[in-house]
DNA sequence: CGTACCTTTGATAGAGTTCAAGAACGGTGG
DNA sequence: CCACCGTTCTTGAACTCTATCAAAGGTACG
């Protein structure tokens, strides 16, 4: 459900957690069956479930969820599996994945810790995507029956909504842009949305494959891997596998303004 | 909002309308500024937001909506105009659009009869797409304040996750087929969304151009043209500028699983 | 420490875009 | 009712981008 968005130049393209300020502590993985409670969670910031109006403070007081582990290369929800919860992203990395009957498949989305998902499965009462676990990771779990509180309604329809505009920055990107300028805004998001978790947005570690960035972008690995490979002999980025260094980010949106170099 | 959706072969494509049973009465063009009442409104079967569950029988006589006209051409609303209401399409035909500020722009969805536009603007207050009216149109106009009503609350969550998952697909659409893939998945989906509405199946006339299909599907109009031209060749569909007649339905489903002939 | 996975890089080919020009259509006004 | 104009559609030819095939390094994990 998380989208590359193109900040600078590309207007329409939003960008959820950006939206929130900085927010410099991480989570710390605590044993794994407590409960938590949203009012004490260190993600309180940037978690969009908890992100709730100012109004609604004493409601945060009931909002407490159990927490789940999910390993990496785990699957958190399979695409058919019954709908009751939505997840949010305590700690680690996620992807959504859709799988077409002909054995293609397609990364619809990553997800960060304070992201919330699970919202595919709202219509229809399960869920038609994979969300799989890229690293060790931990998710609380919010009973779809809580959200059911008039308060916090209001809220959940803002998410929803924002996932609405994100996915259309996908389809601009997927439809408009090529392959640099699809790879330059997938680096920008997650620089923007590191940035916003108190992490370096100009230093980050890939949780994904080439290959996973590819399906997500539309792309073949090896066209992700020769565009790194030509953006880092142009001096925007240092690459070196999964670590990914931004040395110039003004030059990196400006490519997704006017196609190559 | 509303996506090409790929029927059969393509499993995790799903299509709102189609949901619906036929409802073969077509929305007659009454006097302007008069309110509609949505228990007496003759589209009952499809327009999503009426679409309640049984329970809320009660609850419809209550709603009762202004409507507006729209002829062709002209807009909705723009991005950046602020949001305060939902709308149900009661006639018409329109498609919604994203600007990119270098001047690209795409069009994220068509809409038709029975559904629902505006929820892009739900999250940030303003809109962030212009939807324009591709032929003379009629709209509801669903004030938001409406919808906080608590019955209604589960069937707008069902409405916007139906629209997620939409998207999805047309993620998928733009990311892993071919061009000859996504005309044919275009046109199974508006083929369905015609005959839901009561409408042929097999024949309809196509209210955008060659230029607005590109731009939807991620390709450029020349291409979508040719493929027209081919897809007729093979005997398909017939094609006569605007007027298509779908000739082999099962054939053009097929042909959204592998790729070209 | 070995094996499996991931990444890089090259060569080739194919799909789709772009540029261009002519044809068909639809609406308008005389 | 017909002629005209602008828009839309079709089709061709050349080119560009990206996918595909292939093979060699690197890394990480067990």
């Amino acid at each position: 459900m998380i989208a590359a968005q193109a900040a600078s130049p590309l207007k329409p393209i939003h960008f959820a957690a950006s939206r929130a300020s900085v927010a410099p502590r991480r989570a710390t993985s605590e044993s794994a069956s407590l409960p938590t409670r949203c009012n004490t969670c260190n993600l309180r910031e940037v978690c969009l479930p908890c992100g709730l109006p100012v109004a609604s403070e004493g409601l945060l007081d009931d909002l407490v969820y159990t927490r789940k582990r999910v390993k990496r290369g785990e699957t958190l929800y399979h695409a058919g599996s019954s709908f009751d919860s939505l997840y949010a992203v305590r700690s680690g990395f996620f992807k959504s994945a859709t799988l077409l009957e002909d054995g293609r498949d397609q990364v619809t989305a990553f997800h960060m810790a304070g992201e919330l998902l699970g919202m595919d499965g709202l219509g229809t009462d399960h869920h038609t995507n994979d969300v799989v676990a890229l690293e060790d990771s931990e998710v609380c779990v919010i009973p779809y029956a809580h959200l059911e509180a008039p308060a916090l309604q209001k809220q959940l329809h803002k998410v929803m909504s924002r996932e609405l505009v994100r996915d259309h920055g996908v389809m601009m990107l997927l439809g408009t842009m090529r392959a640099e300028e699809r790879l330059a805004a997938f680096l920008v998001s997650l620089s923007q949305r590191f940035g916003a978790r108190g992490y370096s947005a100009a230093e980050f570690h890939l949780r994904m494959t080439r290959d996973e960035i590819g399906s997500f972008l539309g792309l073949s690995l090896e066209t992700v891997s020769r565009l790194f490979s030509r953006m880092q002999d142009e001096g925007f980025i240092s690459v070196q596998q999964k670590h990914i260094r931004i040395l110039d980010i003004p030059r990196l949106k400006a490519s997704i303004g006017r196609a190559a170099s």
